[in-house]
DNA sequence: CTACCTTGTGACCGCCAAGTCATTTTATAG
DNA sequence: CTATAAAATGACTTGGCGGTCACAAGGTAG
């Protein structure tokens, strides 16, 4: 949602912009970002960010667009058919995903890091509480999913797992970037198997 | 570390401040916390405030101290002695503790989650980096006494298991606090069980 | 009553934040 | 070259922050 006048810019200027706009928002939460470093960073004058978006609300919520536009491109095909696959086929397919996405992407993984922890707090809640419920929802309908199709057993609390499984995968591309660094990259990789393994036997059918 | 003045304080006034505070740090992050709000709160003068701690800092630190004394209180006597305990027992104990520690002291418990999620960020981790690594350090010492005692693979990346460990164990601890309002107390409890079920297939030795 | 010391106080300082706006600069069109 | 519209600017307003300090109030001892 910002103006036509940030849309207008010169590709050059628009993603200097959009690159402090990054900067700040992968390095603070929402309310400690701050307007004054991002047009500083950006070459700006305060007033001309102003002229591009209505305020900082909703320059974020432009950067949480595009997000979740980029990290839908993670997902592959097969995803997009879900009926055809097992539940932990398709788990594990969801989660290497986001890990990859989040492995290409540090900085937009970052910003979502900070976004769900923001969620719980403020009033500000509108935009993130909704993709955070959104998330919530996908992981209960492929569940339901599994159990019709009979992978998983029918006797879990659907919310609750739901629930894990929304942190399991967001923590794993959040908060294991960390080993990407030290080239441990084939490792968390082997985690994402290691994990669906542990979930099959500890919610799988007998 | 508050100054002498606190402590000599009226056990009432005492308790209203640190109420205050409990309020503040449970629904801020540190950077995000206001003094002026808690005086407010509490009912004190601006300058008060400053005769009983030397900056926010030295506040925030000695609540920090009081969640972990707190805290300790939850640990039973039997997992003071892990050489006797089985790794997945042991493991169990820690979680249900910290999950309880959680449900009877739901403001600490979210002091706790602010401070982790603080700790990646900016210059003041002195404390919370040190406490955080501590915690990772302890999940790592009972894995490789796990693996002493040949509860579990030794083919295992230790940094990453411990470092997993620990993040689930605080996911329990904090993210799974809604589901206690729902009354689905019992079903959290459960889903420890579950979740060491699941470790113990998964890295368990077969 | 006085002198002294500890504790309590809130106006005040400097800083940084988000957002505004009168003015200037630049681009466009006739 | 001129007139008009669009975009860029940074000084400014308002407000909250952490922290200070000169002073007031209260307690205690001689």
């Amino acid at each position: 949602m910002p103006k036509d006048t940030f849309y207008n810019l010169a590709e050059e200027k628009r993603m200097k912009i959009y690159g402090a706009a990054l900067d700040e928002f992968s390095n603070h939460p929402f309310k400690q970002a701050s307007v004054n470093r991002i047009v500083k960073n950006a070459g700006i004058a305060k007033g001309s960010f102003y002229q591009y978006f209505k305020d900082k609300k909703d320059l974020y919520k432009y950067l949480i667009d595009e997000i979740y536009k980029k990290k839908i491109t993670y997902l592959t095909p097969t995803m997009k058919n879900p009926f055809d696959m097992n539940f932990f086929d398709l788990l594990r397919d969801i989660y290497a995903s986001g890990l990859k996405f989040a492995k290409d992407n540090p900085q937009l993984a970052k910003i979502g890091y900070h976004m769900l922890r923001d969620s719980g707090q403020e009033v500000f809640n509108e935009v993130i509480d909704e993709k955070k419920g959104e998330g919530i929802q996908i992981y209960k309908q492929i569940l339901e999913l599994g159990i019709k199709r009979g992978d998983i057993r029918s006797d879990i609390n659907l919310d609750m797992s739901a629930y894990f499984l929304f942190q399991l995968g967001n923590s794993l591309s959040n908060d294991f970037i960390e080993f990407f660094d030290t080239g441990e990259e084939k490792q968390v990789f082997n985690l994402v198997e290691g994990m669906i393994e542990m979930l099959k036997s500890g919610i799988g059918k007998k």
